[in-house]
RNA sequence: GGAAGCUUAGCUCAGCUGGGAGAGCAUCUGCCUUACAAGCAGAGGGUCACAGGUUCGAGCCCUGUAGUUUCCACCA
């Protein structure tokens, strides 16, 4: 008992978890083993922008991460867990800008170098923080390989890429329109434009003909694009405008001639059937624009106002302007009639603002021959979407692909590498600093703009191994594993990064990817900053651990599932390590000083003993299963539910009967065992719950020379024995001891009223197992003494039964009994079980069944059966008993 | 418009290749039993959304319907 003092009642994760993660460190266990001869294991982490802060998803995806690096180090892999963060151009230019904003400074003002100094500032300050709060998860990666998006070696991979696909032809420059954000003034990609509905309106105007022949009428959303028309277009098989092709219109407030057109891509069925076309300001008009060698004019500047070309309205943004000029209209007779309407309006993914399409100069990546192996390698299996269904997500972002826009007119990113002669024009594409012009001699201007974040982010699987220098990392740890992320990023990063993969390293970047779904608040609700619903894993990590947290992030979810975050999770992680914990001090307060093991025979076995060692073997087994399959979900709950119900619940309350007896020969045994299972199953769920595994495993008494339980090895079912037999003997025990409970409970006997039994069974087996065990049945079903008996003569009428498979139970109650409620329940039971025999008997005669279900089957049912048959016959017996007296 | 997911106990969710419906929380009843009241023992509670079909047998497979969520595309 004097080991107990020194023990806390309550694992304190407050104390043990920042302990335990500096013990790690300093050990280099989250560093790859060495040694030549283990199978490498690798998984890259997504990495976080450096702006932001720890969210639930990050807690997510790094708890996955974390659970599969700590299982695949134990199953004996040289496993690396590659860190790192992102620069994420345009989201750390914006706090940037906003922060410069609020202390009066500009951008411009300040100048590019400058700001970008700023810039490093900020990510010296804050690169670091959600570094310290992924510690805090316990997440076990290799921190002394942490890279950046903009480091040297990733900037050099980058550059490199640019030059190589400029160099082949996949990296263009031209004239495009492109998604316009007015607010962060940089073009962005599809993939970064997020639809959402809006109410509008429909606006029907007329545009009259040049020769004051009538009009067209036609519906638009935008009205102020109107400045901007350079046609109208037609189906051409729309009988209704056949005849107008070519004829000229004037344009409203502007007094342009343009002239009606025939194109498909008008719907003859939607609206009027004639569209207005503003190339310079809609994606779908630009390319009618360019069919029809339309002239593009831009009417909006880069900030969304209207262009000094038109006096009357410049200077307005789009939404003055749309007010002025609707207004206009409606003077001018123009407008026919307004209706409402609701629309997807593109917004941009960073800042939320409407999208403005937009015709600038910037340069693309040619995607769809690039795109072609990536999705052959899936198509193949090379690499393996989990859950499976969600390559069809990525086989349709990537068969309908577009050319990628990457450059972004910001200044914290990569630089694009492209150097211009002001003089002759000339272009240069070069990995160096500088650049001379080819032809005139002069030095060349590089070009101002930065490439889109998630070009870099492509490169990642290998960029931070050290491409493109041949590494021994590169060598032994790429392709990578396995990649965890969220559903949500499929197009943006998964694709890329197996087009990049493909690309340059001729190979798939991840063999499996596993895709987790959202944590959403508890009405299941997205988390976010604008509802203010978030939850903060650090709060969590404070008040519970973080064994809790990553406990409730893991049970009870199917793999690719959203879920919603539950307080009540957290609490059954936190007192599922409570229980633990008692488990732990428990066994190692009735460990005596110096305790061996080297008298263990396992000769010595008793019943529970071999029970408990049958279920871990086939925990092992069957857990070993779920982790190869990512069901982690499934495995932990098995974990618990051992450890709770098996272990605790009856493998500790049985074997106290033998550590309070100090003679006990077993005794030995049973501390052996109570030390070796528990310890197993620290081991099992040190992957979900890796600190209080760790503070568990090393107190109990198992091995003296064990440092850490993340360098132990995976437990092996088969080195532990399996006792089929025992264990379904042990399973009727317990059927049987529940059986008394559970009448006890129903006639509100108190347990500490000890009773006297009478077992009546034929089996001897059954007879010697409660010989043996009455010693425990005391603990369990407060048994005070018992007989046994083969037959049931002599049974006095007022005991009350408790029925089994291979035997009764007779408890005399005398007093308590009340012979009608007893009936009563007696005759619950029997219909029970008569509902049973009637659904077993129907089936086994039944020649369809018999004649066609596997043997294995069939033959099940009819020991169902006949164990039914005999329970309802001893219920019957006991009715008929009662009801005579 | 195209695609995917979800619908199982009051709540949140599991349920593997089809073979007697589960967990946690909540509710009710008893217990401070010398590891743990963040605990122990027991109980109640479900036409597995609906309608068909395949099968000896369907929560699970197929078809359709309804509700709901998400992704992709996008028509002015």
């Amino acid at each position: 008992m004097a080991r107990i003092d020194r023990i806390n009642k309550v694992f304190e994760p407050g104390e043990a978890e920042p302990r335990l993660y500096g013990k790690w460190m300093d050990s280099g266990y989250f560093k790859p083993d060495d040694d030549p001869d283990k199978k490498a294991f690798s998984i890259v982490m997504p990495p976080p922008n450096i702006t932001g802060q720890l969210h639930m998803g990050h807690a997510l995806d790094n708890t996955l991460q974390d659970i599969l690096t700590r299982y695949k180090r134990m199953r004996g892999y040289s496993a690396l867990w590659l860190p790192g963060t992102d620069h994420a151009s345009i989201a750390t230019e914006a706090k940037i800008v906003e922060q410069m904003r609020s202390e009066g400074i500009y951008k411009e003002d300040l100048g590019r170098e400058k700001f970008l100094e700023r810039a490093w500032d900020w990510k010296k300050q804050y690169g670091g923080r959600i570094v310290e709060q992924l510690k805090k998860m316990g997440s076990s990666c290799d921190w002394s390989r942490e890279r950046f998006t903009m480091d040297e070696g990733c900037s050099d991979a980058v550059k490199e890429v640019f030059v190589k696909y400029y160099n082949q032809g996949y990296i263009y420059r031209g004239e495009r329109i492109i998604n316009w954000c007015p607010h962060c003034l940089t073009s962005i990609s599809n993939a970064e434009v997020e639809y959402e509905d809006q109410e509008g309106h429909f606006w029907h105007l007329k545009y009259p003909f040049e020769d004051g022949t009538g009009y067209i009428e036609l519906a638009t959303t935008r009205p102020e694009t109107l400045l901007g028309d350079t046609a109208v277009a037609v189906n051409p098989k729309d009988d209704r405008y056949k005849d107008l092709i070519g004829k000229m219109l004037v344009l409203p407030l502007v007094g342009r001639k343009i002239p009606v057109i025939a194109d498909d891509y008008v719907d003859i069925e939607f609206g009027t059937g004639a569209v207005k076309i503003t190339p310079a300001h809609d994606p779908n008009d630009f390319e009618v624009g360019r069919r029809h060698d339309l002239e593009v004019i831009t009417v909006l500047t880069e900030d969304a106002k209207v262009t000094d070309d038109y006096p009357k309205y410049a200077g307005m943004d789009r939404y003055e302007a749309r007010k002025a000029i609707v207004k206009d209209l409606e003077e001018g007779g123009y407008l026919l009639r307004t209706e409402p309407h609701n629309h997807n309006v593109g917004t941009c993914y960073r800042c939320g603002t409407t999208i403005e399409p937009r015709v600038s100069l910037q340069w693309f990546v040619k995607m769809e021959e690039l795109a072609k192996p990536a999705i052959e390698a899936v198509k193949t299996g090379k690499t393996r979407f989990v859950p499976q269904r969600f390559e069809k997500n990525y086989f349709n972002w990537m068969n309908d692909i577009r050319d990628w826009c990457i450059s972004r007119q910001l200044w914290w990113g990569h630089r694009i590498p492209a150097f211009y002669c002001d003089d002759c024009g000339e272009i240069t594409v070069t990995k160096d600093a500088e650049a001379v012009c080819p032809k005139c001699g002069k030095k060349m201007r590089q070009d101002p703009d930065t490439l889109d974040t998630w070009f870099s982010s492509a490169l990642w699987p290998f960029s931070t191994m050290g491409w493109p220098e041949a590494t021994e990392d590169l060598k032994k740890f790429y392709p990578t594993d396995t990649l965890v992320t969220g559903y949500d990023i499929i197009t943006f990063w998964v694709s890329r990064m197996m087009v990049a993969g493909m690309a340059h390293m001729d190979d798939v970047p991840f063999r499996d990817v596993l895709i987790h779904g959202l944590v959403r608040d508890s009405q299941g609700r997205k988390m976010s900053k604008s509802l203010g619903n978030g939850i903060d894993p650090l709060e969590i990590i404070d008040k519970y651990g973080a064994d809790a947290l990553r406990f409730a992030l893991v049970t009870g979810n199917a793999p690719g599932n959203d879920q919603r975050f539950q307080e009540d999770k957290i609490e059954m992680g936190r007192n599922f390590s409570n229980k633990i914990w008692n488990a732990m001090r428990f066994v190692i307060m009735n460990c005596p000083d110096g305790l061996s093991y080297g008298s263990v025979d396992p000769a010595k076995y008793t019943l529970e003993d071999k029970w408990i060692l049958t279920g871990l073997n086939r925990l092992i087994s069957e857990v070993t299963v779920n982790f190869e399959n990512y069901d982690y979900g499934v495995a932990l709950q098995k974990i618990v539910d051992f450890i709770w119900e098996s272990y605790c619940d009856w493998y500790i309350e049985i074997a106290k009967s033998r550590l309070f007896d100090e003679e006990c020969p077993t005794r030995v045994e049973a501390l052996y065992l109570l030390n070796n299972v528990l310890g197993t199953c620290m081991q099992l769920l040190h992957p979900f719950m890796p600190f209080i595994t760790e503070e568990v495993y090393l107190n109990l008494v198992i091995d003296d020379s064990a440092e850490s339980i993340m360098i132990s090895d995976w437990p092996d079912a088969s080195k532990i024995p399996s006792y089929p037999a025992e264990e379904k003997m042990m399973s009727t025990l317990m059927n049987a001891i529940r059986a008394m409970r559970n009448i006890r409970a129903e006639m509100n006997v108190a347990p500490s009223r000890k009773a006297h039994i009478i077992v009546v069974t034929a089996s001897d087996d059954v007879a010697s197992m409660f010989n043996n065990g009455l010693a425990f049945l005391e603990r369990l079903a407060s048994v005070g003494t018992m007989e046994i008996r083969k037959d049931k003569e002599g049974i006095p009428s007022t005991a009350v039964a408790a029925l089994f498979e291979g035997g009764e139970i007779y408890i005399p109650l005398e007093d308590l009994i009340d012979i009608s409620k007893e009936l009563e329940r007696l005759k619950k039971e029997k219909e029970k079980f008569e509902g049973e025999l009637k659904r077993l008997e129907g089936k086994l005669s039944n020649e369809n069944f018999t004649g066609r279900a596997p043997a294995a089957v069939v033959e099940a049912e009819r020991q169902k059966l006949a164990k039914y048959k005999d329970l309802a016959k001893n219920i019957i017996d006991r009715i008929n008993t009662l009801s005579e007296l």
